[in-house]
RNA sequence: GCCCUUGUAGUUCAAUGGAUAGAACGAGGCUCUUCUAAGGCCUUGAUGUAGGUUCGAUUCCUACCAAGGGCACCA
């Protein structure tokens, strides 16, 4: 449509003999200002030597000499020219919408490319805290919206199975042998190995002799050669593992490839070896990269260290190596992380495209905000993180006190409360711009009204539940039969694929998050304002059409952010 | 000190260089004998400061101010 519209205007600017300069053509803010609108006589303007406003007039004139059926009419107000899609166009597009269903939003942008994303990242030994749920439900979505856009996604998770983090929970665990039982659920051990990772970081900081022997523990888990050690790593290791893994199918991911650090070490402390002299030098003991020197904004980091140890640098490009192996002809790695780690990720990025130039444009940083906290600083008082575990079962309970009233059986119950649970945290993270920090606000996040992932939730059953009532009367959907005034549902319906195509451009999952609240709002409108299914309106099958388009974008909408919608709640 | 990110209603967030800067929460009022009131309707308020580019700047540029992050052997 936007390219009709454009070819329409270019052979109205021929005809009054104006030169074409660069004009665009755009979906308003405001719905009073059209549904779509350009700003071609203000560009044009200068050129052709007359006002805005009059060029504008003269070109609507021209162009109302010959308007398709698409196009009801063209308004030239404030020097643009606004253009009224007609009822007809409404109506096919909600036709469109419900024979595609499904496949509704999906757009080529990315057609048979190859994406790899890292994202969430979380490490054994260490509490999911809910830094990780962010980067989580942010890489998922992300995911989910490049395959929307065409491209072939593969998951992979990165994960630090040694290193200091680990000797300090084994020590927190012999320190308390309580935290070693194996009793209890796989939940409940992973706690307790968090509780002994807590512990063993607030020692290794205040007690010296624990800290010794810490790191004395490091040293032995390196080279592997204490028995007790490498049994309470393996159950360690594995527990927190399963752990994460229901953590994931509660959220809704499924990783196709899991790397470890431990593995990366040594392949990326190769890489630095082959390259040392030629793009790593070596400085106090150390073996550094100077990327300063190819780049001023950057700075020197050290990728092994002098006691000979890989860091998370030299790893990370063993890590890059490892992931192109898994599909030469891959297109694009992407990796989510907060943006802490922003500055040196791009050291990183320096080194690795000097050592591989053909990766160089094939490899993206997504960086997402910081987690903050409101009204306390729970980050900072040691142990104390809020788990994502945790979280999740707050909500879930809140969920379940608000359903009190409703009639489900306790399976499902259980059920829907973790699917609106998720909504609520996820939304609460995917409705801002990923790039800002968030404020966490534990009321909010789990808040059902308004601008929450409940609401479009609510909004979705609402209208499950008026198509089944529609089923009932044997009432069906058409298209022809359409009131003559355009609800402003199907003025929004229709742009669905256009958000999604601007979100997978800009790898922003809000946008889709904004537009849901949006259409969500309308249909509650109309709802409220409208009895849908009525045999005595002669409009109510096509308002059933509509509701039938609302519940499929909404629904598709829902899953690109990685949110289930349930038929009830 | 240097580099990066961010400054918008009381609060949390929007706004591909365009029109009267949008929502939500909060506060106040109305609204269920109708398809789920987790809803709808109405009222109330903002671009950090100073310049610059432009027909037009929340958006781009410069300086300043403020917040957060990073800057050699942690990740």
């Amino acid at each position: 449509m936007k390219e009709k519209i454009k070819n329409l205007i270019k052979d109205a600017l021929e005809k009054i003999g104006v030169e074409e300069t660069d004009f665009i053509i755009e979906h308003p803010d405001d719905l009073k200002n059209g549904d779509f609108s350009s700003n071609v006589a203000m560009v044009c303007a200068k050129n052709a030597k007359i006002n805005p406003k009059e060029l504008a007039e003269k070109i609507k004139i021209e162009l109302d000499k010959n308007l398709p059926e698409e196009i009801a009419k063209v308004e030239a107000a404030a020097g643009f020219l606004n253009f009224y899609l007609s009822r007809k166009y409404f109506s096919k597009s909600i036709e469109e919408i419900l024979n595609k269903g499904k496949e509704y939003g999906k757009n080529e942008l990315l057609l048979g490319k190859k994406i790899m994303v890292e994202y969430t990242d979380p490490n054994p030994f260490k509490p999911f805290h809910i830094g990780h749920l962010m980067t989580n439900a942010v890489g998922e979505s992300i995911a989910r919206i490049l395959e929307h856009s065409g491209a072939e996604v593969a998951r992979a998770n990165y994960q630090g199975d040694v290193g200091l983090h680990v000797a300090k929970a084994i020590y927190g665990l012999f320190d308390n042998e309580k935290l070693q039982s194996k009793a209890g659920s796989i939940a409940l051990q992973a706690g307790n190995i968090g509780r002994a990772y807590s512990r063993g970081a607030e020692l290794y900081e205040t007690d010296e002799k624990a800290k010794k022997e810490i790191d004395e523990i490091n040293k032995k888990l390196y080279v592997r050669n204490d028995d007790k050690i490498n049994e309470i790593y393996k159950w360690g290791f594995d527990v927190t593992m399963e752990a994460f893994e229901d953590i994931y199918k509660i959220l809704g991911t499924k990783f196709d490839f899991y790397f470890l650090e431990s593995v990366m070490a040594s392949l990326g402390e190769e890489v630095v070896r082959a390259n040392a002299g030629k793009v790593f030098e070596e400085s106090d003991g150390a073996v550094v990269f100077k990327a300063d020197k190819h780049d001023p904004k950057l700075h020197t980091r050290v990728f092994i260290t002098s006691q000979g140890l890989p860091t998370y640098e030299a790893k990370e490009l063993g890590l890059t190596e490892e992931k192109f192996k898994t599909d030469p002809d891959m297109d694009l790695s992407i990796t989510i992380t907060a943006n802490e780690q922003m500055d040196y990720m791009r050291v990183v990025a320096k080194a690795l495209s000097i050592i591989h130039p053909e990766l160089e444009n094939r490899m993206k940083h997504i960086t997402h905000g910081m987690m903050r906290f409101v009204g306390g600083k729970m980050s900072s008082r040691k142990g104390n993180v809020v788990t994502g575990e945790s979280l999740l079962n707050d909500v879930r309970d809140m969920v379940l006190e608000k359903m009190t009233d409703r009639n489900f059986s306790s399976e499902e119950q259980e059920q829907i409360a973790n699917e609106v649970g998720v909504a609520a945290i996820k939304y609460s993270i995917l409705k801002q711009s990923i790039g800002g920090d968030i404020i966490y606000d534990f009321e909010k996040s789990i808040s059902f009204d308004g601008d929450s992932g409940p609401y479009l939730q609510y909004s979705y059953t609402r209208a499950n539940s008026v198509l089944e009532k529609a089923q009932k009367e044997n009432i069906l959907p058409d298209f022809e039969n359409a009131p003559e005034e355009i609800l402003e549902l199907e003025k929004l319906l229709y742009k669905f694929p256009r958000i999604v195509a601007r979100s997978a451009f800009e790898y922003e999952p809000h946008y889709i998050a904004n537009h849901l609240v949006e259409i969500a709002r309308a249909f509650n409108s109309f709802y409220g304002n409208n009895l849908i299914v009525s045999k005595d309106d002669q409009y109510s099958s096509y308002k059933i059409a509509l509701t039938y388009a609302f519940s499929f974008v909404m629904k598709n909408g829902l899953s690109l952010l990685g949110i289930e919608a349930p038929r009830k709640m």
